[in-house]
DNA sequence: AGCTAAACGGACGCATGCGTCCACTACCGT
DNA sequence: ACGGTAGTGGACGCATGCGTCCGTTTAGCT
């Protein structure tokens, strides 16, 4: 992770790397996707220029900051994909996910429109598709899952489930669940 | 409508000032909230100062172009009050509701973080939110809306209706109209 | 310790959107 | 028809965010 690039820098360069990783983090969670690249910079301690030699553009540090994210949404899919009850699986996928995207105010921003061309993440976007899929078809197999309930369903509700906005993380969080559980009852048999 | 200051404008201003509207109307729907002003003006042939003069802020521009959509807001939820079925009516409503959002692209928009203080369309909003209320009462009444589903949670499923992103309209409708079969799916009892 | 090159960050120029001013235009009453 | 005034729109100044350049600092090697 991170490439071989990583391993070159001096010293003092990976820790202003660091930082600012965390800072993007920190803000893009928290503010979203329209905090400026000097604001990154100027909280991480940085001058401008150097945020812009590590991260060229907004993309490529969005990319890098939400990389341990997406791979969380992986785990939880995978783990789900594990659970002896494919419905019971399913269930706390669709919970677990909502979450995790109610908790990170620019991680759903960031991979509807803004980022066409984010070929490293849509690579695990689409593994992660694909065992849904096959999660979704077992959970159909043991009857709990409506069987006119396609993939594109449950994308849709993760894709409206980015849209409920709410000022605090706490409250966005509580509506994500909220939601969670109504689309599970919407899936229901 | 529009105030007793409609009248007593020149005939030319009048007719700008309608251009204006609809001009708004129609690129608000189409790209959203983040058109500049000058846009509009440019694109409803007049200069920026004629747009201001009319109308101060974007905010005030706004509320005007989306009034008579959140008329046809109001009018859809007081006709389904009328239907002498009131789950079918609540079913009517959703699906309407749903599908007046997808087809203006700003409307949602408009009316979660950007306006706290559009008084004149909150008051709209609350009596149409009354009315919903009472159409749920009645819904759990006839059995067939669950009893634990409360307003608030109709108002979350609108609010994560408004985040269905598409760049065509007619596949925001169509995924709008699949999100209100599956939120009536989770209200059925 | 001294040197070299990598790394830093303040400063610059560019582009975009906002809101306002003023000389010109054209509608309306007489 | 014509004069007065409401109305217009191009032009201006301001603010903000972006991406880059260059003189200075500092890590790492000998």
């Amino acid at each position: 992770m991170g490439g071989p690039l990583t391993r070159n820098l001096r010293s003092d360069a990976l820790d202003n790397r660091e930082r600012i990783l965390d800072t993007a983090r920190a803000v893009f969670a928290a503010e979203g996707m329209d905090v400026p690249m000097r604001e990154i910079a100027r909280r991480a301690g940085v001058g401008p220029a150097t945020l812009y030699r590590r991260f060229p553009t907004k993309q490529a540090l969005a990319t890098e900051a939400f990389a341990d994210q997406m791979n969380a949404c992986v785990a939880v899919v995978d783990e789900g994909l594990t659970d002896p009850d494919p419905w019971h699986g399913l269930c706390l996928v669709i919970e677990q996910l909502c979450v995790l995207q109610a908790r990170s105010r620019g991680f759903t921003a960031a991979f509807t429109s803004a980022f066409p061309h984010a070929m490293d993440l849509a690579a695990k976007r689409e593994a992660a598709l694909a065992s849904l899929a096959e999660l979704m078809r077992r959970a159909k197999d043991t009857g709990h899952l409506r069987p006119d309930v396609v993939l594109d369903d449950l994308v849709l509700m993760l894709m409206a489930n980015g849209g409920l906005y709410a000022t605090s993380t706490n409250a966005r969080v509580a509506a994500s669940r909220r939601f969670a559980a109504l689309t599970i009852e919407a899936f229901r048999a």
